[in-house]
DNA sequence: ATGGTTTGACCCCTT
DNA sequence: TAAGGGGTCAAACCA
């Protein structure tokens, strides 16, 4: 790489003791100073099966997921794996996987009809609670933090960091071990906001996982405004889009005042791959990587975009139009199709294992269309009045609306999504 | 003058 | 306790 910059010819000499002093923020990301918020493996684990009278409907919701005959992806890829899981677990939990899993195996074939998805579908989808999926499972995942908010910007292009409509400073990049990918580490560049995003790169510069952490504090900056103009011409023509972002700048600030602040102080994030199961974290990143050398092509098309948020407002419901799609023999789960014909566009929908209230969604995919009208009225007026919001949701009968969609499942919202809100807002 | 990038060094968490 | 590695800093440089 042509060196642009340069490092200090002494940074031995480079007085650093205030390196942590302005750590208010930066604590809050770097996961040091926020002491040891770390969950393990156990910990999401417990958190995503529910182990307890914690986060009751949605361990219900979780606990289907075990009588689903379906098992997620990385269960399927090594048996292996299904016993180290069995070591983190070793309770009803695994034991039911394990049943599912054999049960699974004996409809191998069906079953994976029913995914309906191929490996570079997978990839992305994700993760469980607070987590962070990176490209070298298709179910790996992380722990976040707690109140980890950024809003999905469906047509942002990962290439460029700032195409997602807010910009963002460098600050740094490493290359990750033992493999071929580099990260670049970038703030939000508006004073104060605490946003960060990690943009991981193959060697070719082919962008395989983004991972935003924080909450904008900010509404977006006007396409004009963004530095160097890095929205694309489609996204500033698009009008449809505009709205969207309007609807999100909103979103954010609404979030942000009903948060208080931008982010929580236990705001951490862990970037791991817990469903593989592997004991070290550090390794995960990179080994996984050697492991799977596909996965570096499957996630070149479309980069991942994880969502983490625990806004009060309706981030599930980001203008388009989802359909839930079957995973095996029983109801479907937290995955959507974007139901716009010829639109390949994935969510998966999580609960966060460290914060009941916070969601994780991952993206796969761009939207090839606009938001729905319709949908994109309904979804501004919904996020126009917070308030009105928190009374349409602390309605429950009110947000079980959905509507059946014939073959395959529902229409956003699924009785999971809406479980998920009516969660949300107790 | 301003703001973004580069990159070696450093901090500190995890193992 | 030590090692490894992720995340961050910040001087130098570029646009």
């Amino acid at each position: 790489m042509e060196r642009k910059g340069g490092a200090p010819p002494s940074t031995a000499a480079r007085p650093r003791n205030n390196i942590r002093s302005h750590a208010s923020t930066e604590g809050v990301f770097n996961g040091g100073a926020t002491v040891g918020y770390s969950p393990g493996p156990m910990t999401l684990l417990s958190n995503l099966f529910g182990d307890g009278d914690e986060c009751k409907s949605f361990s219900e919701l979780l606990a289907g997921a075990i009588v689903d005959p379906t098992p997620p992806q990385f269960f399927l890829d090594s048996p292996s794996q299904a016993v180290e899981w069995s070591n983190i677990r070793k309770d009803k939990i695994i034991n039911k996987m394990v049943n599912v899993r054999e049960h699974y195996m004996k409809e191998s074939d069906a079953a994976k009809g029913h995914f309906g998805m191929t490996d570079q579908q997978m990839l992305a989808q994700v993760t469980h609670s607070n987590v962070q999926i990176q490209a070298e499972h298709p179910f790996s995942t992380a722990v976040p933090a707690t109140t980890l908010t950024q809003f999905h910007s469906p047509s942002v292009n990962a290439d460029k960091p700032n195409e997602d409509g807010y910009n963002w400073r460098k600050y740094g990049q490493k290359h990750v071990k033992g493999s071929d990918f580099s990260r670049s580490y970038y703030k939000c560049t508006h004073p104060n906001c605490p946003v960060k995003k990690k943009l991981e790169r193959s060697l070719g510069g082919h962008v395989t996982a983004i991972i935003y952490k924080g909450e904008h504090n900010h509404p977006r900056p006007h396409p004009s405004k963004t530095t160097r103009g890095t929205l694309t011409s489609t996204e500033n023509s698009d009008k449809s889009k505009e709205e969207m972002s309007s609807q999100m700048d909103l979103e954010s600030s609404q979030a942000t005042a009903e948060h208080g602040s931008g982010t929580s102080d236990s705001d951490h994030e862990t970037e791991v791959d817990e469903k593989n199961d592997e004991p070290d974290r550090k390794r995960r990143n990179t080994e996984a990587r050697h492991q799977d050398p596909d996965s570096l092509h499957r996630t070149v098309a479309e980069p991942r975009i994880v969502v983490q948020t625990t806004s009060e407002v309706d981030l599930l419901d980001d203008g388009y139009r989802w359909q839930c799609e079957m995973h095996g023999f029983t109801v479907c789960r937290s995955y959507y199709k974007c139901t716009t014909p010829g639109c390949n566009v994935r969510k998966h929908v999580e609960r966060a294992s460290t914060d009941p209230k916070a969601v994780i969604t991952t993206y796969e995919g761009k939207h090839n269309h606009d938001v729905p009208a319709a949908r994109t009225n309904s979804h501004t007026l919904a996020n126009n009045n917070a308030s009105q919001l928190k009374e349409q949701n602390a309605t429950p009968n009110e947000t079980h609306r959905f509507s059946s969609r014939g073959v395959g499942g529902y229409e956003q919202r699924p009785v999971e999504n809406l479980r998920l809100k009516e969660e949300h807002i107790t």
